[in-house]
DNA sequence: TCGGGAATTGAAGAAGGCTTCAACTTGTGG
DNA sequence: CCACAAGTTGAAGCCTTCTTCAATTCCCGA
C-alpha cells in the first residue's frame, strides 16, 4: 500500500482543485449539500460537462453523491475544504499584489524608458 | 484591472502547484533560500526540466530567484507557504484514510459476494 | 579572450485534460 | 407500459502541459 510517493499525491490533489468549476462547486458545498440542479443553476454551465467535473471530484474522494428521489445531491466528504481555501485566498491575496507592484514598475520602467 | 475572476485565478493558482517537482521545490524553499544547484541534488531531475518548472513558479510569482555569482538563488517570494501546505496535507491524510477504508468495504463485498 | 560550468530558453513530440455530442441509466408521472 | 426529466458516461477533437534536446547566456578562472 501507499505506493504513490506523499508529494506526487499533493500534487494531484491540487491539480484536481485546478479548474474553476471545480473550485466553485467546492466553495457553494461549504454552505451545505447540494442537488446538481442548484450546483447548475449557480454554475450556468453544460450539464453534461459539470458532470464531468462532477466526475473529478467524486474520484478524488473530496465530494460524495447520493441519489434522492429524481435528484442527486452532492456533498462534502466532511474534509475540511475551508482551511485550505483561506490559506490559497491569503497566499493569492500577495501574489496578486505583488504583480501589481510589478505593473507599477514596468510604468516606472516605461516612462523611464521614454526619457532615453 | 483584475479582470480575471477569483475563482479563475484560485484554479491557476492550484494548477500551478500541481506537479510533484514544484511541490518538492516549495518544500524545500521552506527552509531558506537554495541555490539551483542543491536542489538539482535533492530531486535527481533534469537540469533542464527543473528549469522549467522554476520558471512556471517563477512566473506565477510565488518564488524568486537571484543571481549570486555564477549561480543562481531561488527563495520562496515571502509568501507563508507552509499554512497551505498544511492545509493540504490534513486533506489528503483525510481522503487518503476514506479511500483506505473504502478498499476495507470493497473487500467485504467481495467477501460477502462469494456467499451469494 | 578563450574555455568550461551553471542555468535558462525555444522548439518538437508525446501525453493528459477539457468541452461537446450522442447515447444511456434511473426514477416519476400519465 | 410509455414518455419525459435528471444526471451520467464514452468517445472525438482540440488545446495545454510535460519532457527532452540542442542552442544560448552569463560568469569565472586560466
Amino acid at each position: 500500500m501507499q505506493r504513490v510517493p506523499l508529494y506526487q499525491a499533493k500534487a494531484e490533489f491540487f491539480r484536481m482543485l485546478g479548474h474553476p468549476v471545480r473550485i466553485r462547486v467546492l466553495e457553494l458545498l461549504q454552505e451545505g449539500p447540494k442537488p446538481v440542479r442548484d450546483l447548475l443553476a449557480d454554475l450556468e454551465a453544460e450539464p453534461s460537462s459539470l458532470s464531468q467535473q462532477l466526475a473529478v471530484l467524486r474520484r478524488s474522494g473530496i465530494v460524495v453523491s447520493a441519489r434522492e428521489g429524481s435528484t442527486v445531491v452532492y456533498s462534502l466528504a466532511g474534509a475540511d475544504v475551508a482551511d485550505l481555501l483561506r490559506a490559497a485566498r491569503r497566499i493569492l491575496t500577495e501574489l496578486l499584489a505583488g504583480q501589481q507592484g510589478l505593473l507599477d514598475e514596468l510604468r516606472e520602467a516605461e516612462r523611464g524608458a521614454r526619457l532615453m
